[in-house]
DNA sequence: ACCTTTTTGTTGTCAAAACAACATTATTAT
DNA sequence: ATAATAATGTTGTTTTGACAACAAAAAGGT
């Protein structure tokens, strides 16, 4: 492993080699290699490593509940990703993509970020506490916003169902917010997002009832 | 101090009264009173400290450079604020104002989060970077949130044009992205974009050339 | 200097979505 | 049960901003 080059990325600045190789070791850091094509992490699941690309790249891919894909980012040599998952308690709502042979290095979250010797143990449940938070608030708002940067609304609707389809494991799912909520939420309006609901519904993607919600016309693949 | 309080929240859950004693007294932790409307932090600075409301209620405020207000949240009594802030080197770009009278626990990041017996110090740096990360992050996700949540085309620019000002305390400043990408970064349409900021150059709000941009006429109140 | 490519600005058209106003359906209280 | 209130759906109008197509200016290369 090649301790200089992971002690200039950004997790480790500070760090030298040999203080890195020991971090790395007291951490179970693991390395594993992938194809160009094959899966790093799948949407919909929850992870407990930090990943950062030692050689190769990685896409994160994002896919809405109709198969449509989108790569959001491009992760490469050096590089950390899904840091903010590894420190919540959300699950991914992206893929992540070897985008060519790669190497990836894996961090237990754990055993890194939680001080090996538990001599100030107090302080070490506070660091978790604040990690979640961070991590998970982190978490909350790059999903807001890939649920609103689409300029159409359709498309601001499907991000947002998608991504409750995911997350409740089901084509068939309850909101919990209620209209208004959502288009807050959306950042469009009320009125003109019920009439975009109904519109869908007639298209025959999606049906309602209230605040449940399915999603049709799967035809189309759905996450892989 | 209601130790027993603040152990149960977010930062100090799972932690009894008497750890976050400890943790309180070895991480220095300050108290102030506030009388209603008075600041808790100013746009535009810089923050070491968590802060946490004990008593009364805070407003976090936002405020562009022609002097439209806007309350973005609404902070009471047990809940964490400025935490991103204190984990970054990021300005902040929101006003703390007691919205009542109002009591607030100060915690150094410093002290707080990185471990006091320094039997790890790997381990601590990690850390540090860490939630240097995180935080900073967080602070860009919302930013972009707050620039991308109106619904009108000038407001967008508005607002992050706002914040360059109190980035670069300057209400003349240069932005470092081109037209394209700011119109990516706002989710806007180019084209629309470069005709709104003629418009808006127009009416006298701005004035431009290339990417240096000058605030104008500020006694004009815009988009209430 | 010249040509090529990129970036930025301008204009007109059109569709999408905001907005307004009201109808209908739930929900809650009395 | 009935009235009152809130939430949701529907429709028509108006406005905004996307989109396309092109012009002008700037940057980069030979």
């Amino acid at each position: 492993m090649d301790f200089s080059f992971i002690s200039k990325t950004e997790l480790f600045i500070g760090l030298t080699a040999v203080e890195t190789e020991h971090v790395l070791s007291c951490s179970q850091a693991k390395i594993k290699n992938y194809q160009k094509g094959e899966y790093i992490y799948h949407s919909g699941n929850k992870i407990d490593t930090i990943c950062i690309v030692l050689l190769g790249g990685v896409h994160i891919v994002y896919n809405d509940a109709w198969g449509n894909e989108n790569i959001l980012n491009r992760v490469t040599r050096g590089q950390m990703f899904a840091e903010n998952n590894a420190c919540s308690d959300e699950i991914l709502f992206t893929n992540a993509v070897a985008a060519e042979t790669s190497t990836i290095l894996f961090l237990y979250t754990e055993k890194l970020l939680y001080p090996c010797h538990a001599i100030c143990a107090y302080h070490s449940k506070v660091i978790r506490n604040m990690f979640l938070s961070l991590g998970t608030e982190n978490i909350k708002l790059k999903r807001k916003i890939s649920h609103t940067t689409s300029r159409s609304l359709r498309q601001r609707i499907i991000s947002f169902l998608s991504f409750q389809a995911t997350e409740q494991k089901s084509f068939c799912f309850k909101i919990n917010f209620n209209r208004q909520q959502l288009a807050d939420y959306l950042c469009v309006d009320r009125s003109a997002m019920s009439n975009e609901l109904s519109k869908m519904k007639k298209d025959g993607l999606i049906n309602y009832e209230k605040n449940v919600f399915w999603i049709k016309d799967l035809k189309v693949k759905y996450g892989v």
